[in-house]
RNA sequence: GGAGGAGUGGCCGAGUGGUUGAAGGCGGCACCCUGCUAAGGUGUUAUACCUCUUAACGGGGUAUCGAGGGUUCGAAUCCCUCCUCCUCCGCCA
């Protein structure tokens, strides 16, 4: 969410700002409904004045005769306070449901386009495996090492979903393990956090509403849902806070399940575990300044560098472009790992700097030395996605005879030095 | 699941219908005193929004005592719903 003084100073800046990310956003509407709220809140306040002052009057009033005139007239007065207030709510309603279409302002460096065919790839890692074999894509392998079963995953509980089996089970906690050695090294508090969330902690991180293509399982009969990400449960934990200066910049190291429900993405590339409902992740989140929020950015993007190149996984980072950016990111890298059952990269992280606009509907904020408390930054980034980093791993390690080389890096953590197949 | 109790400002804690945005204490800040240290004195110390004014400081107003609703001329105080925490009982990993 903008904030509302900002939008009516910068209308123009903002009206481009959502142009350039492609968003059809009623700035004007938005402005107009500002204005109204302001002018009804005005009269409301002198009203409620008035109905105070009476009311003071009456507690001062030891004449019982003259009390009871005052108290007649002044129920008289209030009647005229309802209606007011049901047209300021009325208002703040619409307003609310506008402003909240306005998606964040941009890093002047983000590139401007229109979708994600314009993002912009500033550099490439690692060397793409060449290999001497056809190689297989993750789906087969993991079929063929019985590692990912789609079947029993289906059976249960319907397409997308899966049993992780055997070696498979040891390399997810192994990628988990890693990843939250690698954070806890540079600072990151670990925490597992829920893994359901009330609608509130949704609403204010701006998972919901997002109208038919949500991405939500709601629970139903309770204002529960199963998160997306470990960001919801993470920013919410300090809702309507107010931390000291001291405390900044906290970084976590959420680990949790990630529930998508994928709605309208059939026919997008989704073959085996690329989209999924149900993972598991670990997410980095901080809460920092404002002036320390760029650098937490770029120490972010280089946490997933290193991770992913601790475990040998070629990949490119891109920069996302306007078009593409989605409301909350003020700026947003993209890691595309090199996966060879599709021949191309695909994602696997993104970390986002989302600046004031999520503090600001969280109500997250912090005091600077001697002076009021202002909103702070959030920035939310990939440490692991095991589903996506499990393709790039089985699809890049994957050896001639069938089997897959663990990388040198989680050997530790998983107890062996490749899987072989089951017999 | 059953029965009770509690939620007040950065923290502790008073306050059961009328100048209470809220006593007192702690902590913070400013100034004074002090040879240093320690102690002491005085003052100040919430947030959001609306509005006026200013270069800035500031002034006026409204709301906020877990959240939301209600009763009342007037609610931290009474009623209802919800959330959270504590105690006891039951059940379960």
């Amino acid at each position: 969410m903008l904030d509302l003084k900002y939008i009516r100073e910068n209308v123009e800046a903002v009206k481009e700002n959502c142009k350039n990310r492609g968003v059809e956003a009623d700035v004007g509407l938005v402005v107009e409904l500002a204005d109204r709220r302001s002018a009804l809140i005005s009269e409301l306040n002198e009203l409620r004045h008035e109905q105070n002052q009476m009311a003071k009057s009456i507690g001062r009033e030891r004449d019982e005769e003259a009390r009871q005139k005052l108290i007649e007239e002044s129920r008289a007065m209030k009647e005229r306070i309802p209606k007011k207030e049901d047209e300021l709510a009325e208002i703040e309603r619409r307003l609310r449901e506008e402003q909240l279409n306005i998606p964040n302002m941009t890093h002047p460096d983000a590139p401007i386009g229109k979708d994600d065919t314009e993002n912009v790839e500033i550099r490439r890692w690692g060397e793409v495996p060449q290999f001497e074999f056809e190689a297989r894509d993750h789906v087969e392998i993991g079929e063929s090492l019985k590692l990912i079963d789609f079947d029993a995953g289906a059976k249960t509980t319907g397409s997308k979903f899966y049993f992780l089996r055997g070696d498979a089970v040891l390399l997810e906690l192994g990628l988990v393990r890693y990843a939250l050695d690698a954070l806890i090294e540079r600072g990151y508090e670990p925490a597992i956090t829920p893994d359901l969330a009330r609608d509130e902690a949704l609403v204010g991180t701006g998972f919901i509403p997002r109208g038919p293509e949500t991405q939500i399982y709601s629970v139903e009969n309770t204002d529960l849902s199963l998160i997306a990400t470990a960001e919801i449960t993470l920013a919410g934990q300090l809702a309507d806070e107010i931390l000291q200066e001291d405390d900044l910049p906290l970084r976590f190291a959420g680990l949790s399940h990630c529930f998508r429900t994928e709605a309208g993405s059939h026919g997008r590339a989704s073959r085996g575990l690329y989209r999924v409902h149900q993972f598991t992740k670990v997410e980095m989140f901080a809460f920092t300044t404002p002036e320390q929020s760029d650098a937490m950015h770029e120490e972010m993007l280089a946490v997933e560098e290193d991770i992913f190149q601790g475990l040998g996984i070629p990949y490119r980072v891109v920069d996302i472009c306007t078009g593409d950016l989605g409301g909350a990111a003020y700026r947003k890298y993209d890691l595309e790992a090199w996966m060879p059952g599709r021949g191309d990269y695909g994602e696997v992280t993104s970390t986002s700097n989302t600046t004031d606009y999520q503090a600001r509907r969280l109500a997250i904020r912090y005091r600077p030395e001697g002076s009021r408390p202002q909103l702070l930054h959030t920035l939310n980034g990939t440490a692991i996605a095991v589903s996506r980093a499990l393709i790039s791993l089985l699809e890049n390690y994957q050896q001639e005879d069938g089997s897959v080389k663990i990388p040198d890096v989680l050997v530790p953590y998983v107890g062996k030095k490749e899987i072989q197949p089951a017999r």
